[in-house]
RNA sequence: UGCUCGGUAGCUCAGUGGUAGAGCAGGUGGCUGUUAACCACUUGGUCGCAGGUUCAAAUCCUGCCCGAGCAGCCA
């Protein structure tokens, strides 16, 4: 008999003679005569009561039944007597398949993150993680249908890169040479090579034979960070568009934002639900507040003017020229404009070369989608289009115009006006799941000191 | 990398100088269409590691290890 998933089977709309199920067991309870077992097996976050009545052969073993075993299921499905369920299978015949002891880590009660997170090869069977990673690969799919259907064009750019694109950050270095050879020449590829930061810089490549692309893939930063916020290999979305300004960047920056809000208020209905009520009290009406008001646009000039007006007293004052801290960022998106926010126009002096200069001479064309709790989400501007200009940047910033012989070459033959951004795929899932370290939205969470999984 | 907080039973925690505790999990028995089931009894400890102070240290001091938070870097 084909197998039946939990989800299909509470779903039903009427009873059935004959269904088969399997699973894991999350808890059994006895009763006299009966036995009821929780069965979930993934697709959804509700169990399946599979009740065993004495008499039945599925009875007979009902005490090996543990918490966290393997089971396969035949019977039929019946609208339950008891409370808290439609339906209920009346186990006929029951497969054992794989046992679990009781030193099965996972008990029926609530946990902390913490430890969940050293049993990282068990927490997907938990009902946060499990509605956490539900919504991890919905939200992967409402991202290519979100490009797709605005004909962005999917772009792999490479995962070892010789380039360092944005001088952002540390990098990790891909080698096969020994301890002992030092000399990059007789390396793999010929020259140092790092797992790469960044598909920007490949990605305006095929912005400019396609028009509008993006990538969606990992990237890696050697940085030794320890926040709820940061990872050292995590998920990036990277648009990039050929004839666009910074305008219609953060058009569809905040497009981009509202459409995957909105597809897991549609598709993910009851996961969130569960998150509203164990993680976040205030999460639904937050994102149902982000779906339907517009972000706040706002300079950067007028946003270091707002704070510094605010009356508020920051541990870091606020200085024109400077970036502006974290505390201010949160200032704004928390407790000002308590929606999200994009701030545009940044001072050159704290970009990186390859972001468009303003007329003014100070700014370039930059832009950061903050929302309240995680802070910067999206980083993205216009790119710098005239080689003059990017020439005299990339010697600003005390590069090497040499290195970035391709991407120059962009700019000599058929250049246009182009934007993009970056947004942070756990940082997004942290926002619309409630969850507060990235950790816990990442399968298995690369940080500084820990690879175990 | 800097600052701060923490590490006690399998898990979640209380205990702040004087004989190591509770709830849950596990075990035994009971009860019940149960649903974080319930009731009774019960097993379970290198108090992170090493040193020091003291008649006496889970508790105070020093170093180290591990975890978390914040800051910087950024997504």
């Amino acid at each position: 008999m084909q197998r039946t998933l939990v989800k299909a089977a509470l779903a039903a709309e009427g009873p059935s003679d004959a269904l088969r199920v399997q699973g894991w067991i999350r808890t059994r309870r006895d009763a006299k005569g009966l036995s009821f077992l929780e069965l979930n097996d993934g697709s959804c976050l509700k169990n399946l009561q599979v009740l065993l009545e004495e008499g039945s052969p599925a009875y007979a073993d009902h005490e090996r039944y543990t918490t966290g075993s393997a089971i396969d299921v035949t019977g039929r499905l019946v609208a339950s007597q008891g409370k808290g369920q439609s339906w209920e299978l009346l186990a006929d015949s029951i497969e054992l398949v794989g046992a679990a002891d009781s030193s099965y880590p996972l008990q029926k009660k609530r946990h902390t993150l913490e430890y969940l997170r050293e049993i990282a090869h068990l927490r997907p069977r938990s009902n946060l993680f499990g509605a956490v990673f539900r919504m991890r690969s919905r939200l992967s799919f409402a991202i290519h249908q979100f490009f797709n259907e605005r004909s962005f064009l999917y772009v792999h750019t490479p995962i070892i890169t010789a380039s360092d694109c944005e001088g952002a950050g540390e990098m990790f270095r891909v080698t096969t040479l020994d301890g002992k050879e030092t000399d990059s020449k007789k390396d793999f590829f010929g020259k140092p090579t790092f797992l790469t930061v960044s598909g920007q810089l490949e990605a305006e490549i095929f912005a400019t034979s396609h028009s509008n692309v993006y990538t969606f893939g990992p990237t890696f930063r050697a940085e030794n960070s320890h926040t709820s916020r940061h990872a050292s290999e995590f998920w990036m979305i990277e648009p990039e568009m050929a004839f666009c300004d910074l305008e219609g960047d953060m058009d569809l920056a905040e497009a981009f934002v509202k459409h995957l809000v909105a597809d897991a208020l549609e598709h993910c209905a009851e996961d969130l639900e569960f998150l509203n009520q164990f993680v976040d009290k205030g999460l639904l009406e937050r994102l149902q507040f982000v779906v339907e008001r517009p972000f706040q646009r706002i300079t950067y000039y007028d946003a270091v003017e707002l704070l510094q007006k605010s009356g508020k007293d920051f541990q870091y004052a606020v200085e024109k020229g400077a970036n502006l801290q974290s505390e201010h960022e949160r200032y704004l998106t928390e407790e000002h404009f308590k929606s999200p926010v994009t701030v545009y126009n940044y001072p050159k002096t704290v970009k990186p070369f390859y972001m468009r200069q303003n007329d003014d001479d100070a700014t370039v064309a930059a832009m950061d989608v903050l929302v309240p709790g995680i802070g910067e989400i999206v980083g993205g501007s216009q790119r710098e289009e005239r080689l003059e200009r990017l020439d005299a940047a990339i010697r600003a910033h005390d590069l090497d115009p040499e290195d970035y012989w391709w991407y120059r070459d962009l700019r000599r033959y058929g250049s246009v006006p182009h934007a993009g951004f970056g947004l942070g795929f756990e940082r997004m899932l942290m926002f619309i799941t409630g969850v507060h370290n990235i950790r816990d939205v990442i399968p298995f969470a690369r940080t500084p000191g820990n690879a175990e999984f």
